[in-house]
RNA sequence: GUGGCCAUAGCUCAGUUGGUUAGAGUGCCAGGUUGUGGCCCUGGAGGUCGAGGGUUCAAAUCCCUCUGGCCACCCCA
């Protein structure tokens, strides 16, 4: 039997990638929590029709890339193709609006997509997101959309441009649809075969053909369709992105393709990803949502990052911190009599705080000085014949090359101290 | 889901028109005599050439299927 692969457009997190993930979660949290936005985690799976509802049907991700199985009670249940639906379902299962309103809150987590995986594309991929719930404002569209933007700062990506448009309400929406509809119809012999289809389905998803480009910049822009209360409160969050300093541009083409936004819409996107996978992330408003799911209307805006990608950008522009080390300090002893008393100094810079492994191996010291330093340890603390008979211990430093024997009761303050110089330099 | 490229040691890759025991660099382990590392020298382990089938006297090399990766489409994070 050849050896069993983890699954096709999965991908192990293995432990040198673990720090910039953490550092990515981290940043993402502070940004967030700096904001006001409190921590949220909810079930990886969800009841099936929390997403053809919400998401809608007809929207590729829940007709054909949703991983869907039934329970031994013979439940319907859906692994979580994006975060919104199952956060806006929790806030309002909990009733959480009834403390405080708006929410606001912040998600990470892992999502699941069966689509053919390319570079920056997995059927198990993983999002960072807030979601801001229960008021409908410009202010708080520009909040969101400004949290996501310093995000990126402080992960210190260059080169993102934040695309933003209005898909108005659902009266604006129904407006330009027979817009598009009156352009796109006398066209149909001339639209490839998806196209043909989404006339039927989803003419807004139209706008999204890379194939028919110049019929698709002729057609009608859905600014055009937007009534005067929409046009305002469009109007009212690129002002308010302007007066933060958030550089967003007009996109009267972006829509996004989840069926409950409305009103703003956003995308940012980054060169070196360019063509395939150029969004690092996005979001919008979502007012029909709730009902959508049952719940009482209620209004909401959010956005979600993609982790690897933003790893990806993060990782090509240098700005991921490095692998952290697995220790501090190698404790080695030279022989089976030291063993013990190797262990029990280990023990004690450890209760100290001091990440320490040992090496009790039967290697030889030169040896246990490489693997010392290929573990990324700043010291050594060498224990011998000669230092258990005088219950002291070498401390060495790796990088100057200096050594320094310490009675065993000051081992500790030596490593400390040696650390902690290192460190201030 | 459609089309294309690819798959050789842990990693990065050679392998000539099918021809004997499949190589290099790096990494790993050990040695270069007593307890001191990142260099150097020597030796060793490690591959059923992604898997299965076929053509052939002979397959890493040619053909088919599958699996996986990448690229484009699609979709989006």
């Amino acid at each position: 039997m050849p050896p069993l692969g983890a699954p096709r457009g999965t991908h192990d997190l293995l432990p040198d990638t673990a720090t910039a993930w953490r550092w990515l979660h981290g940043v993402h949290a502070e940004a967030a929590e700096l904001h006001g936005y409190r921590p949220i985690d909810t079930p990886v799976f969800e009841q099936t029709e929390l997403f053809e509802r919400g998401v809608g049907t007809g929207t590729d991700v829940v007709d054909k890339e949703m991983y869907t199985f039934s329970d031994r009670g013979g439940r319907s249940l859906t692994l979580r193709p994006e975060g919104t639906a199952g956060v806006l379902r929790a806030v309002l299962q909990a009733n959480l609006l009834e403390e405080a309103r708006p929410v606001r809150a912040h998600y990470a987590g892992p999502m699941f997509r069966y689509d053919r995986p390319q570079k920056g594309r997995y059927r198990q991929f993983h999002q960072v997101g807030i979601e801001c719930i229960g008021e409908r404002s410009p202010e708080l569209d520009v909040e969101v959309i400004e949290v996501g933007w310093r995000f990126l700062q402080a992960l210190g990506l260059a080169g993102v441009v934040l695309q933003v448009n209005s898909l108005g309400d659902l009266d604006d929406r129904m407006r330009y649809r027979e817009a598009l509809l009156a352009y796109y119809r006398p066209l149909a012999d001339r639209l490839c075969d998806d196209c043909r289809r989404r006339l039927e389905i989803n003419p807004l998803r139209l706008l999204d053909c890379k194939r028919d480009e110049s019929l698709r910049d002729a057609a009608p822009v859905i600014t055009d369709s937007l009534g005067e209360s929409s046009a305002a409160y469009f109007a009212a969050v690129r002002g308010g992105l302007e007066a933060a300093g958030v550089a967003a541009e007009h996109n009267p083409r972006l829509v996004r393709g989840l069926d409950y936004y409305a009103h703003t819409a956003f995308e940012y996107w980054h060169s070196s990803l360019q063509g395939a996978q150029n969004s690092l992330g996005g979001g919008g408003r979502y007012d029909g949502l709730a009902e959508a799911i049952g719940f009482p209307a209620t209004p909401g805006i959010g956005y979600a990052f993609g982790v690897e990608r933003l790893l990806l950008v993060a990782g090509e522009q240098g700005s991921a911190p490095a692998p952290q080390p697995a220790c501090d300090v190698v404790v080695c002893s030279l022989g089976p009599a030291e063993a013990q008393p190797a262990a029990q100094l280990a023990r004690v810079l450890r209760a100290a705080g001091v990440r320490t492994v040992l090496d009790a191996s039967d290697r030889k010291l030169d040896r246990k000085l490489r693997n010392a330093d290929r573990l990324g340890a700043r010291l050594c603390v060498i224990v011998g014949e000669d230092e258990v008979r005088e219950g002291a211990a070498m401390v060495r430093d790796l990088g100057r090359r200096t050594q320094e024997r310490h009675p065993a009761a000051g081992v500790v303050d030596a490593v400390t101290a040696a650390l902690a110089a290192g460190r201030a330099a």
